[in-house]
DNA sequence: CTTATTTGACCTTA
DNA sequence: TAAGGTCAAATAAG
């Protein structure tokens, strides 16, 4: 009830990018899938990845337009299944509607137990990240680099964890885009030592980011992205020897995707809603959102031709 | 002060 | 159940 007409101005500007976003991904998809047709190419892994990208963008873009559409569009088109209690953040009253999880009590030493909040959001956590795509990179770093890690992109990265990996002589370390909370980026990404060679180190990435952060190069596929740059100076791995190693700096990088199982699944991002500029929106709780984009996926039709060169690119 | 890392407990998955 | 992955309090760094 407030100022509904810019903001419906706002969304009208962003939907339109979006749209246009999802269609210029769209086309370079056809590009590179006519491209890789012709059988004189030698790109064969490139391509894969790169359209695995594209295809991200693509559903990325239209999620983002449904789950828009969604919440200026009134009410759900489709029957809201009794399961659904909660509602896309896009309250502004000023009044934090407690999610009924969040600040859940701390897991060390406290009397209570888990919360069953606590649980759903992890549900809804895991479940996202099993769509997430996901590709390792091998990347072989010299000692004149620095034995730090081997950060190959520009986005920031912030460490969560660390474990102990049986049969792995060092420690595998767990990444997740920094802006999370504040953007709702997705994006994780594990480094792990080889316990063979220790220079080189294989990097997991999970999920792409969404956030904007700084540069966000146009045309910047995550795997296939062989430049290099730490971000971290410091390395907490304990067995640590910046001497010998070999001299040749040779960078192997070894770029595998794998992920996306489920070709059926379209997958979603949770994406910076329209209303980053309020704290309305507060990590975790994006989860409402991807529900209703589940919903949407199999009532709306918006599936126009897509899934059909999808699943070639896939497969290719 | 704010922001990032460390680290052990907790949770999910095979 | 164990291994892997994540959370969050405590701590360190800027």
């Amino acid at each position: 009830m407030e100022g509904q007409k810019a903001m419906l101005a706002w969304e009208q500007k962003t939907l339109q990018s979006e749209v246009s976003l999802g269609l210029e991904a769209a086309k370079k998809l056809q590009a590179r899938l006519s491209e890789a047709s012709s059988p004189s190419s030698l790109s064969s892994y490139p391509a894969a990845e790169t359209n695995e990208i594209l295809i991200e963008q693509i559903l990325s873009s239209y999620d983002k337009v449904l789950v828009m559409l969604n919440w200026s569009s009134s009410p759900p088109v489709q029957l809201t299944p009794a399961t659904v209690a909660v509602v896309p953040v896009v309250n502004s009253g000023g009044i934090p509607e407690s999610p009924a999880s969040i600040n859940g009590s701390p897991r060390s030493e406290d009397g209570g137990g888990s919360s069953e909040s606590h649980r759903q959001d992890h549900m809804f956590n895991s479940r996202k990240r099993k769509m997430l795509p996901k590709w390792t990179e091998k990347v072989r770093i010299s000692p004149e680099r620095g034995l730090e890690g081997p950060q190959d992109d520009v986005y920031s990265w912030r460490k969560y964890g660390q474990k102990d990996i049986l049969g792995a002589k060092f420690p595998r370390s767990y990444y997740r885009c920094t802006h999370r909370s504040t953007q709702n980026c997705w994006a994780t990404k594990q480094v792990q030592r080889s316990d063979s060679d220790p220079t080189v180190f294989e990097l997991t990435y999970r999920g792409t980011h969404t956030c904007q952060q700084g540069t966000p190069p146009p045309s910047h596929p995550p795997p296939a992205s062989p430049e290099k740059r730490n971000t971290r100076p410091k390395l907490t791995t304990t067995a640590q020897k910046p001497n010998d190693i070999l001299e040749s700096l040779k960078t192997s990088l070894t770029v595998r995707t794998e992920g996306l199982d489920d070709a059926d699944n379209v997958f979603s991002f949770p994406n910076t809603p329209p209303f980053c500029d309020f704290r309305t929106i507060n990590d975790e709780f994006s989860s409402p959102i991807f529900d209703v984009v589940d919903w949407l996926n199999p009532t709306v039709e918006i599936d126009p031709a897509f899934p059909t060169f999808l699943q070639e690119s896939i497969y290719y």
